[in-house]
DNA sequence: AACGGTAATTATCTTTTGTTAATCACTCCG
DNA sequence: CGGAGTGATTAACAAAAGATAATTACCGTT
């Protein structure tokens, strides 16, 4: 029995993969199914693992020494998660990359589907778009920083993902804008009153 | 006349090309000289231009709302400066990339290369390489902002770039730890007095 | 309805940063 | 030698953020 709506998915993250190939690449993947509060990748795990987010969210964190916990990336539908760590810079992640919500994720072996994307033109070229998107997105964070205060950053956090404000508590936000919850709550209070 | 020192420099950046293939290649870069104070690529450019560092220092900014000159980024040997703007976001670029020392940059014409990165899978490869290597300093710079203070990620930075620390104005530098200058100079006094 | 757990807000105080302007240090150039 | 220009430091004040703790609000469970 064909699932067609699994199909379908690929066909959107693999643009232009041939109907004969379909095949080969489903069985290097996997589809793995997160309850809020399971993990994908815990801290210090090393196994090359990359994940496209089909449905749910999830929150990158660690713990610092103060024993802080700290959320580092917020990452939600059709976005990648992995861990930069392990990827980029081959080492234990210092990330846990757990679920808030029921999360789906189609979860890939990355050293294992080298190979069959350098041999794959046109999944090669999906490869580059989810780098780009990943480059992007980490740029456009970054310049966030650069360019803007606190209160500049939620509020161009809130224009631009209005849905996650919505579904994860507003600590996690507060991090990921590199700043306390107790100053986002004074951050928006103020934007409260001016609004009146 | 055979450059030597060229050739070499393909071979490093493009690991793996075919021999019979450098002469293609050669003709679609163009070395780039540029004086201090010279810019690579203006605010408003929309021509895909990437360039990749072989000798020198470059300074993303731009001008805010306010009149403020913002530093964004410092970029340097064996590093690809690339306005995100416009590769990325396919918009003209909201920054200026200027030279602040004698500057030499293999510069490539992005969609011009793009059918050759691609037949080419070695050549491919370092584009693959390079996104990496972008990505990681991204996300490194990113984590930065989210888990230390100021005065830690200005201690990170000397630490990761001593080299760039001597080379650059310090208020370059502020504003790229997302502090202003002023500040930095109260940081580093900080820090003196506690070594003491 | 009472309880426990968690998130958000508020309060208080300390520390740091932003802002603006003045001063100091250094270099280049006439 | 002197002055212009630039970058770094310092000063003084206002504004914001961090830290800690108390309070409030909300939710699901019993």
């Amino acid at each position: 029995m064909i699932d067609f709506s699994q199909l379908d998915f690929y066909a959107r993250i693999f643009k232009g993969l041939r109907l004969e190939d379909v095949k080969d690449v489903m069985g290097l993947f996997k589809f793995v199914h997160l309850q809020p509060g399971e993990v994908f990748l815990k801290e210090g795990a090393t196994r090359k693992y990359v994940g496209y987010i089909r449905k749910g969210l999830i929150r990158a964190y660690t713990i610092n020494e103060k024993g802080d916990d700290i959320t580092f990336l917020l990452l939600c539908e059709n976005q990648i998660v992995a861990s930069h760590d392990i990827i980029l810079l081959n080492q234990p992640s210092r990330f846990c990359y757990e679920a808030l919500e029921p999360t789906e994720i189609l979860q890939l072996d990355f050293p294992l589907i080298q190979t069959i994307l350098q041999r794959n033109p046109k999944m090669d070229e999906s490869r580059k778009d989810f780098l780009h998107q990943m480059l992007r997105d980490s740029l456009t964070h970054l310049e966030s920083f650069v360019l803007f205060s606190p209160e500049e950053r939620y509020i161009n956090f809130v224009k631009s993902n209005p849905d996650i404000v919505n579904r994860v508590p507003d600590k996690y936000i507060a991090h990921v804008l590199g700043i306390t919850p107790v100053s986002l709550s004074r951050i928006r209070k103020r934007i409260a009153q001016r609004k009146r």
